[in-house]
DNA sequence: TCATTCGTAGACTTATCGTATCTATAATAT
DNA sequence: ATATTATAGATACGATAAGTCTACGAATGA
C-alpha cells in the first residue's frame, strides 16, 4: 500500500512553483527537466492539478503553468487528492447489521494523517530550500 | 490508494478469533465460513498473521488457529503490517542532497496514523459486538 | 493571417500487483 | 493407517499504475 509515484511528482512540482516561480507561468517542458522526468507523464499530473484547482494553466507561447491560489493555502492534502483521489484508506467489504467497527477505528486513524497533511502547506518548506 | 482486501479479511477474522474463541483453535475451514470467503485465499492471510507472531496453528485433526499472544496487546497496526508490510506510505524518487523534505512530512503524518493504530487493540471491539 | 508554442484529451502499451484457485506436501489426532 | 488440517508453490486472471504517442485546441507574436 503505497501513495503513487505521481504523488511524488505532482509534490515536488507544486514544491517548484512554490519556490521558484510565484508569478510568472512555468511550462512543462522545463518542470519535466527540473524533475528529470518525462513531459507527457507529468502533464497529466498537472492536469489533475489545474483540475482541482491548486494551479492554472495559459495556453501557447510562453504558456504554462502558475500557481491558483495564495500560495500559503495550498497544503499537502490538497495536492494528493488532487492526484490519488478522495476515497478512504479502507473500506469493509462486509455486510454488518450496524456500521462496520473496524472500519471506524482505521478511518479515525486516517483523518488524524489527514488533519496534519492539511495543516501542512506547502510553503512551509520554502525556507528550507537550499538557495542556488 | 487504499488497504489491501486481505487486510479487510485478516483484520475480521482476528476480531472473530478475540471475540469468539479465545482458547481452542478455529479451522479455516469455519473462519472461512463464518466470515463468506473462500478458504483457500484466507488461509493464506493467516499464514501471515502466524508468521507475524499474532496467532498460533496447530495442523492435524481438530487444528486450526489460536491467539498466540495476550489478545489485549494486539493492535489494529500489528494486523495490518503483518498483511501489507512495513515499507512507509510514501517514498520520494528524486535524488536530492539532503533528505527529502517532503518525504519528511508525510512521513510524520503517516507515523500520527501508526500511533492510533498502535494504540487500539482488536480486544477494544468485544465490548460492542452484539452477542448472538 | 499564419506559424509556432504550449496545454488537453484520449487511445494505446506495458508492467506490476491484488485476488483467487488448485495441487501437493507435511503434521497431528483418532 | 486414515482422516483432518495447515503450508507452500504454481498458476491464472483482472485491475491499476506507469508511461508513450498522436491529434486537437488555444494563445502568442511576427
Amino acid at each position: 500500500m503505497k501513495y503513487s509515484q505521481a504523488t511524488d511528482y505532482a509534490l515536488h512540482a507544486m514544491l517548484y512553483l512554490v519556490a521558484e516561480a510565484p508569478d510568472k507561468p512555468v511550462s512543462v517542458q522545463l518542470l519535466a527537466e527540473k524533475l528529470g522526468v518525462s513531459q507527457t507523464y507529468l502533464s497529466k499530473m498537472l492536469t489533475k492539478l489545474v483540475k482541482a484547482g491548486l494551479i492554472h494553466s495559459v495556453s501557447g507561447a510562453n504558456g504554462g503553468y502558475k500557481l491558483k491560489r495564495n500560495q500559503d493555502d495550498i497544503s499537502f492534502l490538497d495536492v494528493i487528492q488532487a492526484i490519488e483521489g478522495t476515497t478512504s484508506l479502507f473500506e469493509c467489504s462486509f455486510h454488518h447489521d450496524s456500521a462496520c467497527l473496524i472500519q471506524q477505528v482505521v478511518a479515525d486513524a486516517e483523518q488524524q494523517m489527514m488533519h496534519t497533511l492539511k495543516n501542512k502547506k506547502i510553503a512551509d518548506l520554502v525556507p528550507h530550500i537550499p538557495k542556488p
